[in-house]
DNA sequence: GATGAATGAGAATTCATTCAT
DNA sequence: AATGAATGAATTCTCATTCAT
């Protein structure tokens, strides 16, 4: 357990950095955030942030990972905790805890919307087994072959949706979209095979 | 018809900063183009471009807005000539045209992607009268009330995805996410009500 | 005239430029003067030294040109009042002038040494009508077709002597290495078709 | 013996760090070589360096004093090989060797010409013995007053001309230039009584 | 309206050096 | 003797903005 202590101390100051930059990317959005910044409320030497990080896209990559991850865990806890009856209802849980959770807190949301992209997070190890379509296979909310690809176009739209929804206020409020944005995801998990037999009436 | 001339004149210099502006924008992307790029290459004096713009996010927006208002009538022009069968047809056209502009010009994906949101863009009296989800009323793909909400999950879904798949790869190049894309949209236009009752079935 | 002047008052922070820049590359060399000093000692903005210099091996090559081209014609100069009765006499008493002017202003010398290769200066227009061995064709000093690389080599032969001697005092102090080196040009002078009937004799 | 190991091994982590220096002098050079490149590629740590140089000029002069010397060694063994007839012969054999040498190694020479004066590697014992100019006395190239200085000043000038001549092409290219400086030395060398009188007729 | 020289705050980055372990 | 995390002063370079002409 010591060299768990010294690695720990080692990583200290980088954990610093980290903290002052996602405390200062939250509160001035990433663009308006100098080295400077991040250092001083670190209470760390400039010299230390390029010991840990290459530049300041280093810092928020890594932070993204961090907190879409975390975001991800969060919202699939929530949702179980809800014992939703099928894989959709699941699913439609962990959106609306995702949606919630960027309504409390907009910033969040300003700095991951177009600072990050589903489809790394999604593909990673560690979101593959928290799952937001839940087991591939028999039970699976669509055709396995899709499977990536809809995880993928869900979150996106989620983001996009919220982001304008809650930030710009465009095209409605989030209490109106969020409804919507929930009764979209249901149509996009519909069987595909019945859809076009659907299409076929119109 | 004199002073016709004269303002057409008098926006000589500022027609040549948007020129500049827009050149520059898609070959080095926004961020990386300094207003003295601009006016160097417009031929015009530094003080010149703060007689037509406050800063460099003003001609961004002016821009982007000129840009997307003429990508979709291009789109939509496209769609026409198909003849399509039904307004989900067209809309589909639309789609397409879209995605194929994107992937053949990349840098304009980005361009937008990192600086247009689509809710202003339709909600505005010049794109209203392209539509995209045809007429409002009875044949329309969806109800009424939520015409502008669909019309914007659909161009935030397809800008998101093109973005992700053309420039990132990720979940999958564009010639396997645009048929998703379309199935994808294809469902997010089918009737709420039949889709809740095929809810009930899982 | 008054173009004139205008392009005088335009060129007035170039020149405090230039002169800063020249007294501190004298003064403390030009590895350990920043750009900081330069517009500090200048008395102008920082940015205003990159409206006319690139960087800082901009401004010292054409503080390198500017002084060694006045070096070259001060040295010709008092060469000509000496009424040198050859073109080899011209020559050496060139030498010994910039030996002198070298000896008086070690710092100079310094600066020279090794950032200036007078390859360069001595191929230029402006050096082409100082000369410094005589007029080329019957009574030059040289076959014409080494005119070029003799007036280099010595050129470079001056430099290195005088700097080992005047600034690291070896092999001697130049009061011993001025006769050596004014000798030593004297051989390089001598016709080759001489010198190897010598040759032979070794 | 066991202290001779000792010291040996002792002294392993300084030639690790000489041998990187070298390496990274000639390949970026000594300019562009922070002390941080150098312990990295020498697999030890920063502290190190400072237990063995006082600063990166110490391990520069180090090895810019090792690197001579091999020069001057090599070049002389080589020379030797072709028997020459006589000690000018010699020495012309040794300047072409180092000419030869510089060409194919345009690198080395750019850290030599700018960190390495020969005044001082000439004086030195280790060379002494080496010699250039052959035997001091009978058979000398030249009066033994003159000898230490013919030395340097041969050697400078050979310095000088192959760096402005395989490095900026300047004013010929080393083919040109190489047989130019060749017979510019062998006039060097004449005796100097025999050009005085020379010089009477000119 | 138009110009473009001048500004100077500020951002990124480097690197020799120290020192507790 | 050896380490390497931490330092922070120093330096280069950018760029939006102003203003006298």
């Amino acid at each position: 357990m010591i060299s768990g202590l010294v690695s720990e101390k080692k990583q200290k100051k980088k954990n610093l950095l980290l903290a002052a930059a996602l405390e200062l990317f939250l509160s001035k959005g990433s663009d308006s955030t100098s080295i400077d910044d991040i250092v001083r409320k670190a209470g760390v030497a400039k010299g230390t942030f390029y010991l840990y990080f290459h530049d300041r896209g280093e810092i928020l990559k890594a932070i993204m990972a961090e907190r879409s991850d975390y975001l991800l865990r969060m919202a699939s806890e929530k949702a179980e905790l809800q014992n939703p009856s099928s894989a959709t209802e699941r699913l439609l849980f962990i959106v609306e805890a995702l949606v919630d959770e960027f309504a409390r807190h907009p910033v969040l949301l300003g700095l991951m919307y177009r600072n990050l992209t589903w489809g790394i997070l999604l593909s990673s190890e560690t979101v593959k087994d928290v799952g937001i379509l839940g087991e591939r296979g028999q039970d699976a909310l669509c055709p396995s072959a899709d499977f990536d690809k809809m995880a993928f176009v869900i979150m996106e739209l989620v983001t996009s949706v919220c982001y304008s929804s809650i930030i710009l206020g465009e095209p409605a409020g989030i209490e109106v979209m969020k409804p919507f944005l929930l009764s979209s995801i249901r149509r996009l998990l519909v069987d595909e095979d019945k859809i076009r037999s659907m299409g076929q009436n119109r």
